[in-house]
DNA sequence: ACTTTTGCAAGTCAATCGTATTGCTATACC
DNA sequence: GGTATAGCAATACGATTGACTTGCAAAAGT
């Protein structure tokens, strides 16, 4: 056998490759032989790593997800002290937003994904899957910040997780057909978290 | 000459029959051969009526924003009495989830519009038009119900605008994933326009 | 040293794409 | 009633697609 070669690491660049293209064309537009081209490599060792493209998206799908979770927790532990519910929501959200090209990459490739998903059961099970989790996610720390008093008790934690996802995923989109500014975006979350925390009596 | 048709009856009927491919595989999806079959009609027919795959997309995208505010228009006609802006925003909203099959198409091929849009010039800018015109109504109805005291009066109309197309962008997301149900969604934007409409202090 | 197997390149394949071309038919117009 | 033309059908074209096949070089295992 040749030399062994890591083929996690070879998959990953792939991936990587994928996104440049499909951020740029969308998902369809990414051909085998432009993402083969992008990554610097042959048609043929592509297919060597991915017995099929579906196989590829697939896998850059989980990738991309691990990559945006890393984005977030290195955000999170990069902060000062030991952060506030509110400080580490807030941090979360601006990660999700399309602020950089590095994220912003990763939101057009989801909608890519998106638009595949809604027709295709298997990865819908799976966006379905990462929804759930960043919303469990969202709920304890708001369950938290109510325990603390930063947010009133009457607020539902599962409700306002779900609000404040979908109006992140919103303004991303504004933010991307470079309708708001990312800065802009992140006040209106600001306005929002702004609200949420010291509800109405409180302050 | 033969019988005349009615040049954009045909181009609605056959943009209509893209939305039905579109819906189903995504805008890149659909062929020119798909959408003749399902419009009924034969490939150099089509091809009468639209010159290139671009200018059936363009054509289709105008008709389909055409067809939404019909649909707005209508539903906020058919209530009773005058409507209250609370009532207006809030019907807007819910039209504009995918609730029934052809609100679920129409947000589908918008998506697909949308990936297109992001990296097509000329699609953007007819995207960010929408978007202004849209907010600037939600705006407008803001700043009556501000003027009538349903509001309080440092709520920006301008940014409360923005905050509920999306909200109910990213609901709409929720939705077409089937995480979220309609009515769970619908809910939602309930509860947010619930505070919008009597601020803090005021009820 | 020889075998086995991995890594990869190159070429081929049928299918499908958007577009262009050609020609017939029916009708509106002079 | 001749003729120009709109409406449409049919076919062909070159390009591109994802998938498959073949072949070979290199290194690991024995």
């Amino acid at each position: 056998m040749p030399k062994r070669v890591d083929h996690e690491e070879r998959r990953r660049q792939i991936a990587e490759a994928l996104w440049r293209i499909a951020a740029a064309r969308g998902l369809d537009g990414a051909s085998l032989r432009d993402v083969a081209a992008e990554a610097g490599i042959s048609l043929g060792q592509l297919q060597h790593y991915f017995t099929s493209k579906d196989d590829m998206i697939v896998f850059a799908l989980g990738h991309i997800e691990h990559l945006a979770q890393q984005r977030i927790r290195a955000r999170i532990e990069a902060l000062p002290g030991a952060p506030t519910p509110r400080v580490v929501l807030r941090e979360t959200l601006a990660e999700m937003l399309p602020l950089d090209e590095a994220s912003r990459t990763g939101y057009l490739v989801q909608v890519s994904y998106f638009v595949r998903a809604v027709n295709d059961e298997r990865l819908r099970t799976h966006a379905q899957e990462g929804i759930a989790a960043l919303r469990a996610f969202f709920a304890d720390q708001l369950k938290a910040a109510v325990a603390q008093g930063e947010v009133a008790a009457e607020r539902d934690p599962d409700r306002e997780a779900a609000l404040l996802i979908a109006l992140t995923d919103g303004l991303s989109a504004a933010v991307l057909m470079e309708y708001d500014s990312a800065q802009g975006a992140l006040a209106l979350i600001d306005l929002h978290l702004a609200r949420l925390f010291s509800g109405p009596g409180s302050a």
